[in-house]
DNA sequence: TAAAAATACTCCATAGGTATTTTAT
DNA sequence: ATAAAATACCTATGGAGTATTTTTA
């Protein structure tokens, strides 16, 4: 025998959790005597005492066998969502969507609530760049990303692009105890905005110009969350999506001092184009 | 058959990663028609077809393929790692270590640095509260927990804590194009503080209030990455252990306004104090 | 037509059952 | 004394082999 039999590590996962052979055969369904003896294999093919063996008592696990244990909740969990993610009619209870690092935790939160809020699956977060993340949705290793670019689109590639959020982009700092005008902000204080390579970027760098003063630009930060925390740290304008700040806006810590009407952050969200798996998902992010 | 055959499933595996029946068959070291066989199994058991068969071409997964191939691949690396953990003879290829939510993750990473530069295993990194953390290190979820403040300890406890570093507590805070003495900034601009829990801040209280000028304390921060930010961004002075802003002490973006002497944020790591597991961790962990 | 997968049939190793013994409280 | 696990021994099913057919590029 040359690779872990998992057949020996269900029954002795089963034993761990019953806290006896008896009940875990039980259980399984099985007579008590092979409970014993494959639990037993597994321990001579491992050279190491998984189970503290006891009559009377409950009986315990050896330090190898609560890390084997460990790893078997894994293992099972994994096998269990393996299942049901495939079997006839059944729901994959997982739904992975990858983010690119510069939305913030809180705004991914936000975008992905109405599905979070169902309780009858999770949702796993991964963070990462487009290129890897991509990769992941094509291998169906992901289910969906959500992106603040438009994806550079092609017919023939198997993914859909959905524009799920258009937030106003918003011109935001900190309270002052007098009010100052945003004119004046801006060249006393200066301003900090998105990356250079979001298209809001560009737009917003344009209108700075005409501006009749001229407008220090503090810095582009490829990072809504490090945004939000230069509109509550420092004294300059930042221009960011207003989701990206809807707490400290809610609270008052943070004021809009100017609300683009033209111009929106557009969220999206990538997906796989055909497929089984790719309509139920879609069915479920229909909310979003 | 209630549950899913993971023999099967390795097999399954073993033709999608060779792209062929026959060439998995001679990896398994078992005949192709047994090969067949078993896989059609597990495709009745899931009711879905996995892989699409194809005599001269390449064979391809199907979407359902694909998905219970990504699980599968996360199943049997975990059942490796089981096996290579507990193997007589052999180490755990993966080091799980916790830490509480307020220490940064570069923080994080220059502490485990010796660790982490030796290739022959992997490290993993949860962030999460004391409690969770302290849990999972009792049940052999994670290996060790790393902390900045001391762990209140008991001695019937089976962990153990040691200090694994010292950093000296400084004063920094943004570099002025005129430098400005240490008091004037304070009175001027404020100071930021770690968290009230930790041992450090009170000491620093007392401190600031044993000065003559009357000093704005501007708020206390559990969270160093955090902290570090503050003095990149704003005018305000920041208590931080020297490690915490390493980088931009080195390049200068930040001074150091004061160090105190016999002021030391220290870091530790808690254990679990026996079985052969801790001895190899806290050999690994030696160099730390 | 040739290479690869499926099918038919056979065989046996290992999982599982029954009965009993050992062990610890 | 009793409840639980281990052991001995037997049985049978599911997994693996050989030979052959089917499929498709």
């Amino acid at each position: 025998m040359e690779w872990l039999n998992y057949h020996h590590l269900y029954y002795f996962w089963t034993v761990a959790k019953e806290q006896s052979f008896t009940k875990a055969a039980l259980k399984l369904r099985i007579a008590q005597s092979a409970v014993s003896f494959q639990v037993a294999q597994l321990e001579y093919f491992l050279g190491k005492k998984l189970i503290q063996r006891s009559t009377s008592k409950k009986l315990t696990l050896t330090e190898e066998g609560q890390l084997a244990f460990n790893q078997a909740e894994e293992i099972f969990r994994q096998g269990k969502e393996l299942v049901d993610g495939l079997k006839e009619g059944g729901i994959q209870s997982t739904l992975r969507v990858g983010a690119i690092g510069s939305l913030s935790k809180n705004l991914q939160i936000r975008l992905l609530r109405p599905v979070i809020e169902r309780a009858d699956f999770e949702i796993t977060v991964d963070v990462g760049d487009a290129q890897t993340l991509l990769s992941r949705l094509q291998t169906f290793n992901l289910d969906a990303i959500l992106c603040d670019v438009p994806y550079p689109h092609s017919e023939d590639e198997p993914l859909i692009q959905r524009e799920i959020a258009r937030e106003p982009i918003c011109l935001i700092a900190r309270k002052f105890k007098q009010s100052i005008p945003l004119q004046v902000r801006l060249t006393k204080y200066g301003i900090y905005l998105p990356a250079r390579s979001n298209p809001i970027t560009s737009e917003l760098d344009s209108f700075l110009k005409s501006q009749k003063e001229r407008i220090m630009i503090k810095g582009y930060i490829d990072d809504i969350a490090l945004l939000r925390l230069l509109a509550i740290e420092t004294d300059s304008v930042v221009a960011i999506p207003r989701i990206g700040a809807a707490r400290e806006l809610q609270n008052k810590t943070i004021v809009v001092q100017h609300q683009f009407r033209s111009m929106y952050q557009k969220f999206y969200l990538v997906l796989r184009r055909n497929g089984s798996r790719s309509e139920k998902i879609l069915g479920l992010l229909d909310q979003v």
